[in-house]
RNA sequence: GGGCGCUUAGCUCAGCUGGAAGAGCGUCGCCCUUACAAGGCGAAGGUCGCAGGUUCGAGCCCUGCAGCGCCCACCA
């Protein structure tokens, strides 16, 4: 035993950090079978970004379960990935190294960036898509160092040798498999459709990252004219749009629209008949009633299009301005072309919102305008990034079918355990809203390609409707550099020749396939058949109808199962006035200085606290009674190992009792795990650990020391080690430094790979009684109490004590009597039957006067 | 508009199947006590959001309302 004089927490997550990576302690041994092993779906967090004290939470939450379950015996599978693969990484290699990607070039094998040359205006140097995820990759790998070195400080058991990128050649490969699969079974499709569409990113966005904003707009209450001379009022926010205008529609049931349904009006300005149809989805209690359909202002106008078969006549272009006039051309008909173009002149070029303005005024001069325009505050939608509203923009894109499976995706809900229970409603929420098919191709740069190319035909146009896969053994393949099975390079852009797909696929396409990449999907199968179906998917609650949804609905369409069993969702972490932290508000908190300030184990302490799906406040005062835990158990474990007289047999009453209750503890601590629920087992661990040191550990000491013999020494050394052994064990998925520390002192191994406790190594508590404990710890506390009262010392002796209990509380109590007697310097305990409990105590001092 | 969650001490939160309101922090007081003074012991502090109901009994169950947070829907 090596018990150290002046026990700190100093240099504690060095020391250890490093021998549990040098002695392997976390390392997954694969040689178990998928019942031994636990998998974990660790969310890869976002390389480019930086991690704030929220990850810290989540990622502790997960480690406390891997912990768990590692000491259960279960053999846990904690890889790690690092997210490089998007928006956030090509934007910071873009401007760190002054290059672009552009597809159309060919890789260069010998490109070198320190030997970039720049050109004088500053413009940005094109580059092949391959060299430039040979950039991200290396830009990236620097973050993944220091992300790497925060969650080893942070005291996570990942196993280090398990980690991935999200862009790396690996996932890439999984990534270009799992669409392959999908389009081979027709749930991939390409499609030329209105998809909703960021006009700064000039990329398409779906439904999962799409968010709304309310914004200030105007009604403007215009005039369509009718055949018969009158007019029809419609309202709208989007006057610009008119010309894009393919009908009006009212409800069938409206009585006010009866006679106009099925009868042409004409537009204004524009002079262009539209005809007035009829569609349940027409609200009468919007605006006037009756609505004008374009192709598009928004999703309503796209299902308008398509149910009522109508035209399209598109003026919005991909950058959001607005496009020439082309009336008088066929699909374009007008009344007027002439002045029909002539207005549209006016808005040509323009983004909306300056269209809008300006066809105000005309439609003003033409009296088209009934009344001034009415604010209005409306919702609009938004890319979660973008700062524009979306468009709605017809190109041509991939989709993965999720419309018609919502079903299926709403049973995979209900089968998956959700932690908490009620996070599982914010996934069927989001299924059976679903309102259009995955959009997974993005017209971005950096990201994984889709393995495709497309036939071109004699005058070079792309054949979209039989594209070219590439072969799976083959992956992963860049279409702009590599070329299709049956062609050769010369033929790319030529007539007859091939084009590749230029499109990168949504992150979300490869992030969906976690597990997949992690547990090495067709690369080694092996390995996946005994990692997958997961386990446990962790994450936080804001990515439950993205990362969560698009996982499951991958490994439904491709394995027809769950991906993981159980999905742990963490709360978020707010500051100390429950605002939100973000970087805008300026109330971040770097996650490095706080480990500093309180130690690695007071921060999880501080996490392990907060339960699963709330949102926890950061508190520094927590991290501090996590600090000052930790101590305790430093100092606690040196006394009770420091004791010379050698365990015996645990024969005391009073020290059965309290392994009896510790036992009790360990079951519920248990329990309360195996539900998910670590916060409550922290708080039944630590309760009993604080009663242990200021009850136990006071009543027994003086008994340890040999006072009455070296026997009864001995039962108290002995139960004072058992109960140190177990609360470590208890402690360790929390506390994982201190606990690995004080282990050291005195037994071997890692306290990680420890076997959890359990009731029967406890059994010498057998048909002990855990109230003879209470009572004992209950009168010594009413003793203090007195002498807290009286402003004395604690060392102060009692003359005589008299405990007033029922008569079965007072016979437990004589069994800790003696104890009692020493703890408290009593000279005369006496007890007395009564109906309530209550302790008189007589000080042999009086109390000093002030 | 629909849904989910929350509302308990100044603060952060526990309160299991209904059975005498709890912890920690903070505040205040005391104690150098041979593990720990960057400690320890103790005290004060609550109309359990509001209103009904069920029950012998409600913080907990039911109904309604209010406030806060989040999710979803909402562009005429």
């Amino acid at each position: 035993m090596r018990v150290p004089e002046k026990p700190s927490l100093d240099g504690l997550e060095a020391k250890w950090g490093e021998w549990w990576e040098t002695t392997g302690t976390y390392r997954f041994d694969r040689s178990k079978t998928r019942e031994q092993i636990f998998a974990i779906d660790t969310p890869p967090p976002t390389a480019s970004g930086s991690l704030h004290i929220g990850h810290v939470m989540s990622y502790t939450h997960t480690d406390i379960v891997a912990r768990y379950r590692r000491m259960r015996g279960r053999e846990v599978f904690y890889p790690i990935g690092w997210d490089d693969n998007g928006l956030a990484t090509e934007r910071r290699v873009q401007n760190y190294f002054g290059v672009r990607p552009d597809p159309s070039l060919p890789y260069d094998p010998t490109f070198d960036v320190t030997a970039l040359e720049r050109p004088d205006d500053d413009r940005p140097v094109r580059v092949s898509r391959p060299n430039f995820i040979e950039l991200c990759e290396r830009v990236t790998a620097e973050d993944e160092k220091a992300f790497e070195s925060l969650f080893r400080l942070l005291g996570l058991s990942v196993d280090w040798t398990q980690t991935y990128t999200t862009i790396g050649e690996h996932s890439r490969r999984v990534s270009q498999r799992g669409f392959l699969r999908l389009a081979r079974k027709g749930l991939a499709y390409t499609a030329e459709a209105p998809t909703l569409w960021d006009v700064d990113f000039q990329t398409p966005v779906a439904q999962a990252e799409i968010e709304d904003r309310e914004r200030d707009g105007q009604y403007h209450r215009i005039a369509f004219d009718r055949s018969d001379g009158g007019r029809v009022e419609i309202e709208t926010s989007r006057p610009e749009l008119i010309p894009a205008c393919v009908a009006l529609v009212a409800h069938p049931d409206d009585d006010r629209y009866h006679d106009l349904v099925g009868s042409t009006v004409t537009t204004p300005l524009f002079r262009v008949p539209v005809p007035v149809v009829a569609h349940h989805l027409a609200d009468p209690e919007k605006g006037t009633g009756i609505a004008m359909i374009c192709t598009f202002g928004d999703v309503t106008d796209v299902t308008w299009w398509r149910e009522l078969g109508l035209p399209a006549r598109v003026v919005v272009r991909r950058d959001g301005t607005l496009a020439e006039g082309r009336f008088g051309e066929p699909g374009w008909e007008s009344e007027d072309a002439g002045a029909a173009n002539a207005a549209m002149a006016e808005l040509t070029d323009k983004a909306s919102n300056q269209a809008r303005r300006r066809i105000v005024e005309l439609l003003r001069e033409a009296g088209a305008l009934l009344d001034e325009p009415t604010p209005v505050r409306h919702v609009v939608k938004f890319y979660e990034k973008g700062d524009r509203p979306l468009e709605v923009i017809t190109s041509r894109q991939w989709f993965v079918r999720t419309l018609d499976r919502r079903d299926d995706l709403l049973a995979r809900g209900r089968e998956l355990s959700w932690h908490p229970s009620f996070m599982g409603a914010r996934f069927a929420t989001w299924v059976e809203g679903l309102n259009q098919d995955w959009a997974i191709s993005r017209q971005r740069f950096f990201g994984v390609p889709f393995p495709v190319w497309f036939r071109l035909d004699d005058e070079a146009e792309p054949l979209y409707d039989d594209p070219i896969f590439a072969d799976e053994a083959t992956l992963p393949v860049d279409p702009s550099a590599d070329v299709p099975p049956g062609f050769t390079a010369e033929q790319r852009g030529r007539p007859g020749g091939f084009i590749g797909d230029p499109d990168v696929m949504d992150t979300w396409a490869t992030s969906s396939l976690t597990p997949q990449i992690a547990g090495h999907w067709e690369d080694d199968d092996d390995l996946f058949r005994r990692v997958f179906p997961m386990d446990m998917r962790p994450q936080a609650h804001d990515i439950i109808r993205t990362w969560l949804f698009y996982t499951v609905l991958r490994a439904d369409l491709e394995h027809d199962s769950l991906p993981w069993s159980n999905a742990v969702i963490s709360g978020f972490v707010l500051d100390p006035d429950r605002k939100k932290m973000s970087k805008s508000k300026g109330n971040v908190v770097v996650p490095t200085e706080v480990f500093e300030r309180h130690s690695s184990d007071a921060v999880r302490y501080w996490a392990g606290s907060a339960r699963l799906g709330y949102d926890a406040a950061f508190d520094e005062q927590q991290m501090k009674v996590g600090r000052r835990l930790a101590i305790k158990i430093l100092n606690a474990s040196r006394f009770a190992l420091s004791m010379e007289a050698a365990p015996g047999d645990v024969t005391e009453p009073l020290d059965r009792s309290m392994l009896a209750s510790l036992r009790e503890v360990v079951r519920q601590a248990t329990e309360a795990f195996d539900d998910y629920e670590h916060a409550k087992a922290l708080d039944l661990v630590e309760r009993f650990f604080w009663g242990f040191t200021d009850d136990y550990l006071e009543l027994v000491k003086q008994r340890a020391y040999g006072v009455h013999g070296a026997e009864k020494a001995g039962s108290a050394v002995a139960a004072l080690h058992q109960a140190l052994d177990v609360l470590l064990r208890l402690f360790a998925p929390f506390l994982p430094y201190v606990t690995e520390e004080v282990w050291s002192w005195w037994r071997e191994g890692s306290v990680h790979r420890a076997a959890w406790p359990s009731a029967s190594e406890l059994d010498v508590a057998d048909g002990a009684d855990p109230e003879i404990y209470e009572v004992s710890a209950g009168a010594l506390t009413a003793i203090r109490k007195e002498k807290a009262l009286a402003k004395v010392s604690l060392r102060i002796p009692v003359e005589r004590a008299t405990v007033r209990d029922t008569g079965a509380r007072l016979a437990k109590l004589e069994l800790g009597a003696a104890d009692l007697r020493e703890a408290g310097n009593v000279q005369i305990l006496e007890t007395e039957p009564a109906d309530a409990a209550s302790v008189d105590v007589v000080l042999a001092q009086p109390a000093q006067q002030a």
